[in-house]
DNA sequence: TTGTATGCGTTATCAT
DNA sequence: ATGATAACGCATACAA
């Protein structure tokens, strides 16, 4: 318990106080713009918190109002639970709105080895916090039933069983893959596969049942073995996508529940011989950076995902300062970036207006 | 200014101290491991505290201690700011660390509209952390400058013209641009390039110290119309490599400073009817996902990021206990990662045995 | 318009 | 071994 190098020799309100010769209430009135303070007192205290550098001690600030001013992230932890960049995308958006309303961003959890309740509960219990925003939400996911039972105020990305009862901003995923999964059958295709991943994810079982409406409203049967849900990262997409291809009539367009696995599904497809985006539509989500770059470049999905920072961190704002949580609700429809990977047997319209999928707002 | 939804309703240590009929005093120092409180109370007091959920506030806990038990991670604002998923990994390991010791990472700017000088500048004379991690550091760093003269505790990942005054860890990008470089010598390239990006970045200008010394230490000449800055991103590599490959003699190796640079490289490459990796070498740095999904997979430097974000953290931690901040001062080598984007025209040895690089710590 | 007094929830100093 | 009291730096109800 050493002492700190750096000591805070700052000036506080009782030495400003002292050297205008004021009370602290007076100076700290002034400060904070209370209007029965003189004009020119205000003027002397303003003129001399500037000279001397005076900056209110965010500290005791906070023990007094009651607020920590600060919002805590909490991540999924699952590998990778840093779902880059998606995440680091999110992190800036949230963290623009919440400066602007001087409040911290703290990252909590950030190990796999820790299970992010046990984060939240500290965060919670020592009142480090004022609100949360919770990484994809698990369907059944124990951060969310912490926190409404706590009636503590949080936002999630993405849905979950409660999701009535709190506020919310998500991806219409259900809508994103009955569009696409309608688009393909149009143009001809029959076997269509789904390759997701850990299917505690609220988002994969949204993303299946737009594929599955899609299947039975076409008429299309729907085969159980073109749905896998071992499509963890690239491998698990390799993997899943072998499978696939070893079947008697095997798929000739795969939905991939994330980029990386729709990677490595098409580096499957070229090892069995067949050509993605020619013999083999392949589709991924998420448009991140790996989708651009790969060959042939990835069509998917995109979320414009600061914006969607932005708005998580308005939304736990506006709870914390009292605005009833269900009435933040927001299903954001993601943009369909048509590149080569895919392909339209028949069609020879824009994509865009196969899905006729309108753009996300933000 | 209304009033949050969620009410504090834990007990607080007088209330604790009220029902076991002790003074606070008692219940403080029970609770706090002193060895001056009969055994039978202290088992009364832990008993109460535990049943009761009893946790310290931890507002009032700071104010007291003048500790704010936070440290906070200043990104280079800088497009792509959070340059994925390097950074990503970087805070989950800085999380790591901080969590074990109860600290908070908070994560400033954010944005790139506000300057990074400004987060810090706030976050020091608010007193809302007690140390900094200061992502990759320009040559000439205003954080830096700051941060010195306040003499606030701080590290730096990457160094700086003062670095010899703080904590800092860094990539010897020096030595893996000079081992490399040679390497390609000796398999009988001449024509050796380097594109960087951004010359404000410290870790640039070691960079190309490596490359340019190994030139000259065989005798090979430099030639400047074969260095250029303008590879910002994925673009900015392609049209950096489009003019490279334009010159009378174009080159035959390419050293980029970033693995999306490099990616763009390769495109041009590409464009130009050349091969990448056969016709031109390609070699990028940070061994990001991009590098291993690309095609030809790129060869690419790695350091191990989450361990470097845990010494980071732990370093600064070190210096807010009091420990003198340039006794923290290391340089770790990164590994090469041979893939296919590099080819050595004569050897047939194990790369990594060319570069004769050792492994990171860690 | 300004000042006095009290409280926020801890920890630490000093008596007892 | 325990308790009264002050202090951390600021905000505010109330008094003057």
């Amino acid at each position: 318990m050493a002492v700190s190098s750096f000591r805070g020799r700052r000036i506080d309100l009782k030495g400003l106080a002292r050297t205008l010769g004021l009370s602290v209430t007076t100076v700290s009135r002034a400060l904070n713009g209370y209007d029965d303070v003189s004009p020119r007192t205000r003027e002397r205290v303003e003129r001399a918190a500037r000279e001397l550098g005076y900056t209110p001690n965010a500290l005791a600030r906070r023990l007094t109002s009651g607020r920590a001013e600060t919002v805590a992230f909490i991540p999924q932890a699952v590998e990778p639970c840093f779902e880059s960049p998606y995440v680091a995308e999110l992190l800036v958006g949230i963290g623009e709105a919440l400066h602007r309303s001087n409040f911290d961003l703290v990252l909590a959890g950030g190990s796999l080895s820790d299970d992010p309740l046990a984060a939240c509960r500290r965060l919670v219990e020592e009142g480090r916090v004022d609100g949360m925003i919770l990484d994809r939400t698990f369907v059944d996911d124990p951060r969310v039933a912490y926190l409404l039972d706590q009636r503590f105020p949080f936002v999630t990305l993405g849905r979950d069983r409660w999701c009535a009862r709190h506020a919310w901003l998500d991806s219409d995923g259900e809508r994103a893959f009955y569009a696409l999964t309608r688009a393909l059958v149009r143009a001809g295709h029959r076997r269509i596969a789904f390759i997701g991943a850990d299917p505690r994810f609220n988002f994969l079982r949204t993303r299946e049942r737009g594929y599955r409406r899609a299947l039975r409203e076409a008429g299309v049967g729907w085969d159980p073995d073109l749905v896998r849900y071992d499509g963890f990262s690239e491998g698990g997409g390799a993997e899943a996508c072998r499978a696939l291809l070893r079947l008697a009539e095997p798929p000739t367009a795969i939905l991939c529940i994330e980029d990386l696995t729709a990677l490595g599904a098409m580096q499957a497809v070229w090892a069995s011989g067949r050509r993605p985006g020619w013999d083999v539509a392949v589709v991924g989500y998420n448009d991140t950076p790996l989708a651009a770059a790969a060959s042939p470049s990835l069509s998917s999905f995109r979320l414009p995902v600061r914006a969607a920072g932005r708005r998580l961190a308005d939304m736990v704002l506006a709870i914390v300062q009292g605005t009833p949580a269900d009435r933040h609700q927001e299903l954001w429809v993601p943009q369909f970036i048509a590149r080569s990977s895919h392909h339209w047997r028949e069609e020879r319209e824009a994509p865009e207006r196969l899905l006729n999928l309108p753009t996300a707002p933000g």
